[in-house]
DNA sequence: GAATATAGTGAGTGCCCACTCATATTTCAA
DNA sequence: TTGAAATATGAGTGGGCACTCACTATATTC
């Protein structure tokens, strides 16, 4: 057999637990407070992730796995709003996109394989121009997401924002 | 007499060394690395600030004021690199222009009034649609100062996601 | 060249937090 | 049902780091 059935259910609790603390209150937030969201000691917490990098990993790449997946259904642009959004909900994209130091290598190329697929149906539908490579538009993203997370970003802004970026890809 | 001169010349070696440490190993680089770098004792530096936050944002405020001085020599394009180069060169610009928590919202405002006028030029000479506010671009500012941190920003990855942030204010 | 205020020193203090481990509990196969 | 393997528990440990303070050193004033 493989895993405990108490096991399982504490290692999905811890998971998202996790992402809500995290969320909340950034990557500084203690095991201790996941440990206390997820209802379990905080020494099962490092039995199922041995580091805090390692949680902080795993939700980033299910964070990343969630965007990858939604290429499917989406166009550029709608995609760069489904990016903010998650960066705004999880606080942690961010950071997975970016230069973290964490091991996140290949949810990355995952999520940049897919974009580049995005990338070529928005070049054949005249939404970008040929000469775009998909690391811009990565690096537009990473850029997006970032950003987002200001406190004074209004709706507004973010339509705005978003509407020169992809303006700047026509 | 306000201050002596020993403490004038160890105020400006401690923010020298601060951005150096800072700027190398990041905003979690210890007091006693700055101290050391300053060739002074740590109760030396919380002498000339009482918090290493208060450090942190005196180093801030210089890079801002640094930026916001440049803006008279700039085009819009010109400023965006320079952007870009102070966030690499000191990787504080990006705290300093996102969402710390740091109390540096005179010298943000101080830098929004100068690029106030430096896009109203753009807008007159044509490189930037009358529509724009400022708040976009500052925005993208922060976005691109972020973005360009990443270890794999390449000369001309730089170039080519700043052409298209510019492209999109046209 | 004292006298006094101002500044510097760095060992020490306390706190926070990631991580451990001896012990208690739960699951599951037989 | 039972017992051994797998998990859970949470008080404890260690280390790092911001910050202090009793003392020493230096600058300035007259």
């Amino acid at each position: 057999m493989a895993l405990r059935a108490d096991a399982v259910r504490n290692r999905a609790a811890i998971l998202t637990a996790a992402s809500e603390v995290f969320a909340t209150h950034g990557p500084n937030a203690t095991t201790e407070q996941v440990a206390q969201q997820a209802g379990v000691a905080v020494g099962t917490v490092f039995r199922h992730f041995p580091t805090k990098d390692d949680l902080l990993v795993a939700i980033m790449k299910e964070s990343l796995a969630r965007l990858a997946a939604l290429t499917n259904e989406s166009t550029l642009a709608t995609f760069f709003d489904a990016v903010v959004d998650e960066a705004v909900r999880t606080r942690m994209v961010v950071i997975a996109l970016g230069d973290s130091g964490l091991d996140i290598g290949d949810a990355l190329q995952g999520l940049t394989d897919n974009v580049t697929q995005l990338l070529d149906q928005a070049k054949a539908a005249g939404e970008a121009r040929p000469t775009v490579q998909v690391d811009e538009v990565m690096a537009l993203l990473t850029a997006a997401a970032y950003a987002a997370q200001q406190a004074s970003w209004t709706a507004d802004l973010r339509q705005r924002t978003l509407a020169v970026i992809l303006r700047g890809l026509e």
